[in-house]
DNA sequence: CCAAAAGTGTTACTATTACACCCATGC
DNA sequence: GCATGGGTGTAATAGTAACACTTTTGG
């Protein structure tokens, strides 16, 4: 019942997709694969292994694409319909990526559902990195990203309401930011997410309200203004 | 790829289990299954046909089980640890139910995702219908549900939370009840699932404010005292 | 008229919003 | 000193919680 692909036994017809969110230069963004000698583009995805439970193989996908391991992750959605994907678009890009003809009973041409997860990382710590199939790896402004591959679009928006929707809830947002931050870096990556400018003094008040920032030593810019403090986020475990 | 069983095409390795809440008197409920020749309990379950998109296949087996079309559902995790399901006791279960003996490399005996889907049905209208594997399917009170199969304990669980978090949230409680209630029903729904009392003024209050409520002519219940109004749920769509 | 349950009004409290003010830093 | 951005205080507002009061029904 399972499928020999690689060297490996995988489970048939369910593949795992990851919307990785990073933030940088004040813009949210994702990975995005682009596959070799076409211009489309899609989430980074793989299969599960019979050994893996799905979010070890989540988490496995996630470090072949971004060389990080312990990754935030949730699971947010299956796509499941039955049209979802393009067998005629798949064809094209097996061939172009890999040279094949695929044989209308490849395990590929199978319907396939994907169990999508969403995954927040460190942008300064990530090392983006194209599979076999593809020749790049990048990041994308979330506001700027092209038409993706079969309902992959829909996935990032999925995705990027699900974010929204628990950024406050289980404070999530963390998983975005390097190791310590300044109140502002938090700010501009809430307002980024959200979509909406916050007030700084009330932001600040909530935030260190929550009882999860250590305030640390000051950071000395050099700018001629008072030097911000340095936090840390403590508490439960930023991961789970 | 597709598993040839009973006559229909099924997606491999992966079935779609059912939360299927209800509400009466003042209990939350839940439909379970009862295997043939066993005091083994299961959510209902079924599988994927090729021809379904996912929603469709999970509203198919919810009709099987209840008698209801176009119920309120919804997706709430994926379960698919490695070794979710334990296949002695799926060998001893389909020797009770169907008295056949599975073979090793029969397709149930592969590795299974499950869906997991909550569904809220108005009590009064269901039916609830055992499939051929089982001899009953009946209503459990949500707090006094014995130890289920396989990891069906833990869906139920998560079912609760989803549902408990999202009660307000999505205003998706309406579907529990039958087309017309009492403020006082609606109140006692909010309870039992949230498990908490509520003041009864403000509940009141709270709900006439979300406007999606249309009151009806009084209910004359023969009791001695003030005639509770009936609402109504309008609005959006209580589907989807 | 009374008990019981439904419906409305009013006050206190708490969280959020908005903005004024003060503090530190480098030129 | 002063421009700039960081940090704190405080008043106004909105939302929630608590409870008093009034209304309706059948005995």
């Amino acid at each position: 019942m399972s499928t020999k692909t690689r060297g490996y036994d995988y489970l048939p017809g369910i593949s795992i997709d990851c919307v990785i969110f990073g933030f940088h230069d004040n813009q949210l963004k994702i990975l995005l694969l682009n596959f070799k000698n076409t211009d489309w583009l899609a989430v980074p995805g793989g299969f599960i292994k019979e050994s893996e439970n799905l979010e070890e193989a989540a988490q496995r996908i996630l470090e072949e694409r971004t060389g990080l391991t312990n990754i935030y992750l949730e699971q947010f959605y299956v796509f499941g319909d039955r049209d979802r994907r393009d067998n005629e678009m798949l064809k094209s890009l097996m061939k172009a990526v890999d040279g094949v003809e695929l044989s209308p009973d490849h395990y590929l041409m199978t319907r396939f559902l994907s169990i999508g997860y969403y995954a927040l990382i460190d942008f300064t710590k990530a090392n983006p990195t194209p599979d076999y199939t593809s020749d790049s790896c990048q990041w994308y402004d979330i506001d700027t990203i092209p038409t993706l591959i079969y309902d992959h679009s829909a996935m990032v928006k999925k995705a990027l309401e699900t974010l929204r929707f628990f950024l406050d809830e289980k404070l999530i947002g963390f998983n975005l930011l390097p190791e310590v931050f300044t109140m502002n870096d938090l700010q501009n990556m809430y307002e980024t997410i959200l979509d909406k400018k916050l007030l700084r003094t009330n932001f600040q008040r909530k935030m260190l309200s929550l009882g999860i920032l250590e305030r640390l030593d000051k950071k000395m810019t050099g700018a001629a203004n008072k030097a911000p403090y340095l936090y840390r986020f403590v508490g439960k475990e930023s991961n789970v």
